[in-house]
RNA sequence: GCGGGUGUGGCGGAAUGGCAGACGCGCAUGGUUCAGGUCCAUGUGGGGGCAACCCCGUGAAGGUUCAACUCCUUUCACCCGCACCA
């Protein structure tokens, strides 16, 4: 009676009837409570891959599992499609970037409608549509009005190989470029910046506010923001003959409390203050000779490994104002232009690398904070001449300890964040000398791109007005397609797009034709969901508050600084502008794993891919569905393995089996409800199996829930084969199948569905129903089987009625485990309710 | 160097401090089948014993506890992020 399992019949069935009936569109007008999630939107770069099947399976469990809690569900899609790859497929292919961006949408569309993902496909947005990049130029000019836009000259990060230039972020690893690998090179460029460092702090603070997201995550981002607390040093430079002058040199330092042990001063190669002092003295030639071989190694060769410092005399003095003492400045490598000022007050007995640098040059070594066990500490007291160095000295002491050689805070404990650091910091303060001082790591992100396949940015450079941005009223500046990027151009080959008059004096003027960042498109299109189709505000702000912030967000650890901290800053600036409630954009993170083969990463370059398609036609999407969820916790990566597939095939045709055999089984004259012993077995087992698959649900233990619903099925079985047919207790086998259909549902939605609606219940899907629920007296044991220890080993076991009072709990335990009791003294007895009995005996 | 994470059978992986190895893969035996596959049943950490049972076992070494994969200390290996950051 019962008909085969056939997936590709049934998946391709129930897609069209989900989608005619817009089952999973959503309005914000429901009086149940909202729920948003949200995966990672793709690159259209090709067909899905399983790292996509894995993310937006995830995803696509917690929406359904969420819906049918009762939960308002938003679960969009869209396609994050401005950026090289397309620029580099049209050229390898001879085509407009365009045609392969909307080319390869439509086909990754198709695939993942095949998975049946339940996606709201009206809220769709695709970056490259002018009716989504107009308002990424809106923000542009809203940050512009907010003092939050720049452009400036600075060292940048140029990629050679994709001929632009690169954020901070973008420059990964051994200092290569995220995307194609390249070595990044060091150049000196005016570009656009978005000053995310205004909001440093607040990004860095707001990390404590995010308990749903991965440590890992948090601290990553804590690293990246890197803040330093100290103080900014004023020292006085001298001129040629050795007299102070009123210029300052400022530098930053964590460590103002070793002050009294700087002996010399460091530029960093890029200072331009290096080739100024050293200029047209007999200084010149080595100065020099450092700061070119710096230019000429990049940023990332000059940090690698252990390397020997280089550093010239620049022939000049500043003075150190917590002593009066003149200590001469040298330009050297190690001192990095982009980090605090690009000058350092060096003291080699507090800092390993000014150290080195000392020892390398015959500089002294006086120390400034020591151990207070140190042996030195006596001589020190005892000596009345200033020690500048101590051969027995191995290498710099940064620990805590106490400051010695230190005029009127000698004696005053050192080390980071001590007494002594603050003491110091108060005393230049005074003096106008210095100033306490927060250092951050994190830069501002350089959004402009050299490349065509981007969002313009909105900008206009005239030669009486200077920089003036477009008008908003005459957003969008559209992008033409007529660049033929396979001749290598770009909009600066195109006068046609760039010349245009100046909206302020309408005199002649010219279009900025560098884009924008990809990673602009991606920080707010979260936010663009909530009101995807408004084309006349970039969303409704009483939209975005009914559904932001989006509760949990599915994607790749690859993400946990770019695009995390991006949107971030994004949402904050948004807030302060008035268009959200929201300050951070995603209440709970889970970080997928990667999906493996043979211990790597599954990519076209190595040739290790297993094709989502194939696997849906050979097992349909259910099959791979649950695979995934199954073979590892969602956040670990994934080992793939083709046995494990069949595996899941096997249990799915199992389940399909169970429930198609019960519901055609026909017999009126049933026990009632779960009263053979066997019944009651099964009727306890689904109220279990409820329970354990709701908490795991909630959990993202979907490879525990799945384990859960085998051992459902496998007790079905059990029963089935105990119980003869005519005996069998129908009401109990429905309820179990029932039951389990329910709870398949957000992980194999087209069987499910085809079980519901044509088996189990026969009217309405599956997927709109309400979540079963478990009833504890149901799931409760009648008897119990309790452990028995003596020592803390196992030694035996009794079976007891539910509600046995302890003393005869215990006496019963201690018959079961007589043998090892015999001759010895109970010292102690613990009872765990439920779990066991342990004996302590001497 | 700093920060984060992971170590459990042949494999993927389970275990609010309470019977380690759920569930699945693989393997073995038996059944169904003309046969192969499918499917069904049973078994499957290591060692010892005819056996009821006993000993060992969660990277390593200590510790706390009646009881430790789980908590504490030390340590090893691997993975990830940052890094001449002053």
């Amino acid at each position: 009676m019962s008909e085969r399992y056939d997936p590709g019949a049934i998946e391709s069935k129930w897609q069209a009837i989900w989608d005619r009936d817009k089952l999973h569109s959503v309005a914000e007008d429901s009086d149940l409570p909202k729920k948003y999630v949200l995966e990672m939107f793709p690159y259209p770069s090709g067909d899905i891959h399983m790292g996509h099947v894995r993310n937006y399976t995830i995803g696509d469990v917690i929406a359904r599992a969420a819906t049918m809690q009762g939960y308002n569900v938003l679960h969009p899609i869209g396609w994050d499609a401005f950026g090289l790859p397309a620029e580099n497929a049209a050229i390898a292919s001879a085509t407009h970037p365009s045609t392969w961006t909307y080319a390869n949408i439509e086909r990754q569309k198709a695939s993942l409608a095949r998975m049946g993902f339940s996606y709201d496909w009206d809220r769709t947005v695709v970056t490259c549509d002018a009716d989504y990049y107009r308002w990424g130029q809106w923000i542009f000019l809203k940050f512009w009005e907010r003092g939050l836009v720049e452009r400036r000259s600075s060292p940048v990060n140029w990629c050679p190989s994709c001929a632009t230039v690169l954020a901070n972020e973008q420059v990964i690893g051994d200092g290569v470029c995220w995307r194609c690998g390249s070595r990044v090179e060091k150049r000196e460029l005016e570009q656009w910046y978005f000053k995310i460092t205004d909001y440093a702090q607040e990004l860095l603070d707001a990390l404590e506010d995010l308990p749903g997201w991965p440590e890992r995550v948090k601290t990553m981002q804590a690293n990246w923001i890197g803040r330093s607390e100290g103080a900014e040093v004023l020292f006085a430079l001298c001129d040629e003959r050795g007299e102070p002058t009123d210029e300052r040199i400022t530098v930053f330092t964590t460590r103002p409390d070793t002050l009294f042990g700087c002996t010399f001063f460091l530029l960093a190669p890029e200072h331009p203050l290096a080739m100024r002092l050293a200029g047209g003295t007999e200084h010149e030639s080595e100065v020099r000779a450092v700061i070119e071989a710096a230019a000429r190694e990049t940023s990332v060769e000059r940090s690698l490994g252990e390397r020997q410092k280089w550093g010239a005399f620049t022939g000049r003095y500043v003075v150190n104002p917590v002593n009066g003492e003149k200590v001469p400045v040298w330009v050297s490598d190690y001192v990095l232009m982009e980090y605090g000022t690009g000058a350092v007050m060096a003291v080699p007995s507090g800092d390993q690398r000014d150290f080195e640098f000392a020892r390398q040059y015959g500089l002294p070594i006086p120390p400034a904070v020591i151990r207070e066990d140190d042996p030195m500490l006596e001589k020190l007291r005892a000596s009345q001449e200033r020690v500048l160095d101590d051969v027995d000295w191995e290498c710099a002491y940064d620990g805590p300890g106490v400051m010695v050689q230190s005029g009127r805070f000698t004696g005053l404990p050192g080390g980071k964040n001590s007494r002594g650091v603050s003491e110091v910091i108060e005393w230049l303060a005074e003096r106008g000398a210095g100033r306490a001082a927060v250092n951050y790591r994190l830069r501002d992100w350089l959004i402009s791109r050299q490349r065509y396949w981007g969002n313009p940015i909105p900008a206009i450079y005239c030669g009486a007005c200077g920089l003036v941005p477009v008008p908003e009223n005459e957003l969008p500046v559209v992008l033409p397609m007529d660049v033929d990027i396979t001749k290598g151009e770009t909009l600066a080959d195109h006068p046609e797009f760039y010349e245009t008059t100046c909206p302020q004096c309408g005199g002649p003027a010219r279009r900025e034709t560098d884009t924008m960042d990809t990673f602009t498109c991606s920080s707010w299109y979260y936010l663009r969901y909530c009101d995807a189709r408004n084309d006349s505000a970039i969303w409704d702000k009483a939209k975005a508050d009914y559904w932001m912030p989006v509760d949990q967000y599915i994607g790749g650890i690859e993400h946990a600084i770019l695009h995390l901290l991006y949107s971030r800053f994004f949402t904050k600036v948004f807030r302060d502008i008035g268009i959200t409630e929201a300050s951070e954009p995603f209440t709970n993170l889970l970080t997928q794993g990667m999906v493996k083969l043979d211990g790597h990463v599954m990519s076209k370059s190595r040739g290790n891919v297993v094709a989502p398609e194939d696997m849906i036609s050979r097992f349909g999407a259910d099959t791979l569905r649950a695979y995934v969820l199954f073979m590892a916790p969602p956040d670990k990566d994934l080992e793939w393995s083709y046995e494990g597939v069949e595996g899941m095939h096997r249990f799915l045709m199992r389940a399909w089996r169970l429930v198609t055999e019960v519901c055609a089984e026909v017999s009126p004259d049933v026990p009632p409800l779960g009263t053979s012993d066997a019944g009651k077995d099964l009727r306890r087992e689904v109220h279990r199996v409820i329970g354990k698959v709701t908490r795991d649900v909630e959990q993202f233990g979907f490879n525990t829930a799945l384990a859960a619903l085998m051992e459902l099925v496998n007790a079905a079985y059990d029963y089935r084969n105990k119980v003869g047919p005519a005996e069998r207790d129908r009401s109990t086998q429905l309820e179990c199948c029932e039951s389990l259909v329910l709870m398949l549902a957000p992980f194999v939605p087209h069987m499910s569905e085809e079980l519901w609606s044509n088996y189990v219940r026969r009217e309405g899907s599956v997927h709109v129903q309400g979540w079963p629920t478990s009833d504890a007296r149901i799931a409760a044991a009648d008897e119990i089987e309790l452990a028995v220890q003596v020592n803390g080993k196992v030694r035996g076991r009794v079976v007891v009625p539910a509600g046995t009072a302890p003393d005869a709990i215990e006496s019963a335990a201690r018959e079961a485990v007589n043998d090892h009791l015999a001759g010895k003294e109970i010292v102690k007895t613990v009872a765990v309710p439920g779990k066991l009995v342990s004996f302590v005996v001497r």
